[in-house]
DNA sequence: AAGTGGTCTAGACCACTCG
DNA sequence: GAGTGGTCTAGACCACTTA
């Protein structure tokens, strides 16, 4: 009901209209528009704040920045996270992106390298990920572009490409390290990491992200809430 | 309001009253009943059968024999696992079992080995956990009562011992095989070994298990869905 | 004070299950 | 057909935010 309209009418962060609005534009009660939101609010498509109104999610909220990285020290402390970008490529998909993103092999996709860098004591590289675009979105994207931003990728996703990233599923694996990733997370090549595969999807359950992550968990470890 | 009620009066597996019993109990109304149970269904404390009745979440219940094991198949292949107990003993906890468990170091603790086992053409043991317990409420565990059951863990420990797994936290890192793992997975020693570490807690935010879980991801997988 | 979401009510009707 | 949960209604009152 309210689906088809969050698809497009009101832009992320944008206050949607009031209960009662909505109840007499669909010609239904209060308590029925009330439920459609609360439904809306679990999965994380809308946001409420009593006495302020109704808005559209979005990752240019503070609160939502770091919504699907599930990163944590391992002894509890919490430090700020920077984003360092590496390379920003136009290339072919291979058969593997092509399927992860739903394209055909071949087709114009984006890929960008970047490290996630803690702030502390060692300032270490924990996380490298290798992401994949379709290039049809993305295809303006640049190295350039990418080193100005101070802002999370999913944060500059949405305000560049008005690619809103709704949810994620990812697939963990442990790996040997490969040369690459060893020296670029300062770690022998050969050791344990912790490969965080996933793809991303937008409305409609359009797949807009694959992504690669190898995670150094010497110092980290990727959490999960099971119920 | 009712989470007291869920904590004794209807067993795992039972049915609880209609919502208009429920709504004259507590002198409010149906709607009102009705919010509390989906809230308490949402935590996954109570299924809602239409037409049935609402009942007391049970591990049990074949639709909830694996509502903790997020393991699935690189090819996507289902398959049916087995638990292999290894060994039980009645140990004095150390300070990190201490730790998890929230008891005294030294209290009684009930120590669990096991391999999980998926059926197909080379039967391969995928899982090793160690499994720690407070030996107040388990005791009684012995191997050779676990030796002779079909059913998962969570439903052997409800029906024997009385304790409902409510939720539970999951910390994920990449390991080298330990000598003792490494045979029992068939992997090199050194092997990159995903380290599952859950902390299960009972009602009343009570943990109740300490669990490590060496996982060969070679042909699966840990998932995980975000949103 | 006006507007928002948050909670609750009392009752209606529907869909499903089972004897 | 009786009993269950599933959905919806129209309205009341409360709590929070902002001007």
């Amino acid at each position: 009901m309210l689906r088809a309209l969050g698809e497009g009418e009101w832009g992320p962060g944008a206050m949607i209209p009031s209960e009662a609005d909505l109840a007499a534009r669909f010609g239904v009660s209060q308590g029925t528009v009330r439920k459609a939101i609360d439904e809306m609010a679990a999965e994380n498509l809308l946001v409420r704040r009593q006495g302020k109104g109704t808005f559209v999610a979005t990752h240019n909220d503070p609160r939502a920045f770091y919504r699907f990285l599930r990163l944590a020290s391992n002894d509890g402390s919490v430090r700020p996270t920077r984003s360092v970008p590496l390379s920003c490529r136009h290339v072919a998909a291979t058969e593997a992106v092509a399927q992860a993103l739903r394209l055909q092999a071949g087709d114009a996709v984006v890929t960008l390298e970047r490290t996630l860098n803690f702030a502390g004591e060692n300032g270490e590289h924990v996380v490298l990920d290798e992401i994949f675009l379709p290039g049809d979105i993305f295809g303006s994207l640049t190295l350039e572009r990418l080193q100005q931003e101070e802002r999370s990728l999913y944060s500059v996703f949405e305000s560049w490409f008005g690619v809103r990233m709704i949810r994620a599923e990812e697939r963990l694996r442990a790996i040997p390290a490969n040369a690459h990733a060893a020296a670029l997370l300062v770690v022998p090549e050969g050791a344990p990491l912790l490969l965080v595969e996933r793809i991303t999807y937008t409305y409609g359950d359009r797949p807009v992200e694959w992504r690669r992550g190898f995670y150094n968990t010497e110092h980290y470890h990727y959490f999960n809430e099971l119920s």
